[in-house]
DNA sequence: GGCGTAGTACTACGTCCCGTAGAGGGAGGG
DNA sequence: CCCTCCCTCTACGGGACGTAGTACTACGCC
């Protein structure tokens, strides 16, 4: 659903549907799926002409951030789920763990 | 519904029911919880006589790690939300993800 | 030894979300 | 004036979930 979405950055219409004409779905059906994307907030739309012009209302990483935040927010003790976490990571990606706690620490 | 369960650690059969008399449910909905949240592998059973004996498949915790882990597979850029989630956590969390880093890298 | 009780498996029903879609309305262009 | 485009509203099948009833079995007591 929002796959095919929140890949593309650029904001955009029904022109959604041309994108992905591969799946050849009724255009009423890409209509109510960025309806029903727009009314979680997942979307934004704005007025353009009679049509609308749909964008993301978070970038894709920030969006997954807030889906591992919440996935965070289900436990008591948040400091062992966290250590969890960080043990589960691969190498190179404690790595990158490492360095943006680092850059964050130098603000 | 896991909510319940996951966090009493020790094992437990009906008894469950027991321990959560206040939402006074039927004995056998207990029942079909347990035996779904089983099948969905979130909880292990073992016989003992006639009754089943639970037990969490895994710790809360973990449960937790591999949730966010599951988060970040849904991205393509893992770093770059990775690098998000970093920032975003709070100041003392941040902390105890370079703790939990920093063991890491010493072992 | 039969009968109550505890525990299990199987099935069901209402609800909600999601993917899909149709039917109907307003607005611009030929 | 009609056609086309795009929107809104409503719908339907499927799957998950919370809740629960029925049917079967095995203990154990009297």
């Amino acid at each position: 659903m929002d796959v095919l979405w929140a890949e593309r950055s650029p904001l955009t219409a029904r022109e959604v549907g041309r994108l992905i004409a591969d799946r050849d779905l009724a255009p009423t059906t890409v209509m109510t799926v960025l309806d029903r994307l727009t009314r979680k907030g997942f979307l934004t739309r704005v007025r353009d002409g009679r049509a609308w012009r749909y964008e993301p209302a978070a970038s894709r990483d920030a969006y997954i951030a807030e889906l591992m935040l919440e996935a965070l927010d289900m436990t008591g003790d948040r400091s062992a789920a966290l250590t969890r976490f960080a043990q589960a990571v691969s190498g190179t990606e404690a790595e990158v763990l490492r360095k943006a706690l680092t850059e964050l620490e130098e603000e």
